[in-house]
DNA sequence: TACATTTCTTATCTTAAGTCAATGAATCGT
DNA sequence: ACGATTCATTGACTTAAGATAAGAAATGTA
């Protein structure tokens, strides 16, 4: 198995290395180049993702405007309501930002594995768990500040993004037009010069 | 076992007599006054609140401010960070905004619960995916949509909430000023009077 | 009922975001 | 290296939100 994920998974819960081998049979490692659109608006996929190495974004399309909601980098999950919930078609659409390697596994499949090695469904819950004490800090973080603080935030604690993504799509990930973001650094540059 | 937890629980996965009555055991039938204060910003409690009747506030206190971000009501879970993990005090207050009836459980005598019921570890990971979509669909809400558009939605899915709850938690609720809110629903009016 | 308190609205002013248009800067492909 | 495209900045203007203050409406209470 993976390394980067096993060591994520024994954060979380020890393994055996029977409940190691199942898990590895379900998912596999996929390499895509930049550019690449993993699921698009209105699909059914219950592919679940874990990020390896890369960017992946996730966006909407409102009135032909792209919104940025996320980018997920290293070791972080990429499951959405359609990976869980197949009734519901996808709303959004995910991109590779870069050349980006994950692991794939299919969600519907996590269930038979689940009857077969509660441990592993154990350790499903106490992921599903982080992921949502994950989102709600995000959410906290997204209704408590104004989007110069969003930004602020952004270049202490994820500096990488600012380096590696368009600025445009960093606006829209903090709430705001690229007309807007601009102006944004321009008064906190005018600041720090005093 | 209430009535109303049971048949949540149900819907979502069948469960056995005894399974039934381990739940019973760890939780307990409360019933505040409208006003009671259930946790406060710095404290770490692992209680987790199932709502049978009425409503609970989660709110913020910035600046001297208070930012209100959820309501929750019936058949509602109400689980935070700290819920879940005691090493992180909360960040919030919780305030019943009328009388309430819920059921409190301990979430760290969750887990002996679930060593010894695996299949109340399965209800509880089903559950946890539930609680983590629902603040999907609501953080998906909150960022694609301006406040205007977060009232309208208010009244067309909660109208319940516009009537027993004031207008400044609204306010603060959709991310705008009472101020801002009694002029987006004077433009409404004037809007829908052509 | 009358008074006090809380809540909601209105007005004015300031600040910042949206929109549209134009211009520079950077990047890409051939 | 070249032009073409994409991306970032700037300016002018419009729209809406924040702040402050004042008053009206609603609610609670003696």
């Amino acid at each position: 198995m993976d390394d980067k994920l096993l060591k994520y998974f024994l954060k979380i819960q020890p393994l055996l290395e029977n409940e190691i081998a199942a898990i590895d049979e379900t998912m596999v490692t996929k390499h895509f180049k930049k550019g690449t659109v993993l699921l698009k608006e209105g699909e059914t996929s219950t592919d679940a993702y874990f990020v390896l190495d890369g960017i992946i974004r996730q966006y909407y399309l409102i009135d032909g405007e792209e919104k940025t909601t996320e980018f997920f980098v290293d070791e972080q999950w990429v499951v959405s309501l359609n990976t869980i919930n197949l009734n519901s078609p996808s709303t959004h659409y995910l991109e590779c930002c870069t050349d980006c390697s994950v692991l794939m596994g299919d969600s519907e499949k996590g269930e038979d594995l689940y009857t077969k090695h509660p441990n592993l469904g154990t350790l499903s819950r106490k992921l599903m768990t982080n992921v949502f004490l994950e989102q709600q800090i995000k959410l906290e973080a997204f209704t408590l500040n104004t989007p110069t603080v969003r930004y602020q935030n952004l270049m202490a604690t994820r500096p990488d993004l600012l380096q590696r993504i368009p600025q445009y799509q960093i606006a829209s990930y903090i709430g705001v037009t690229p007309e807007s973001l601009s102006r944004i650094r321009k008064r906190l540059l005018e600041k720090s010069n005093k």
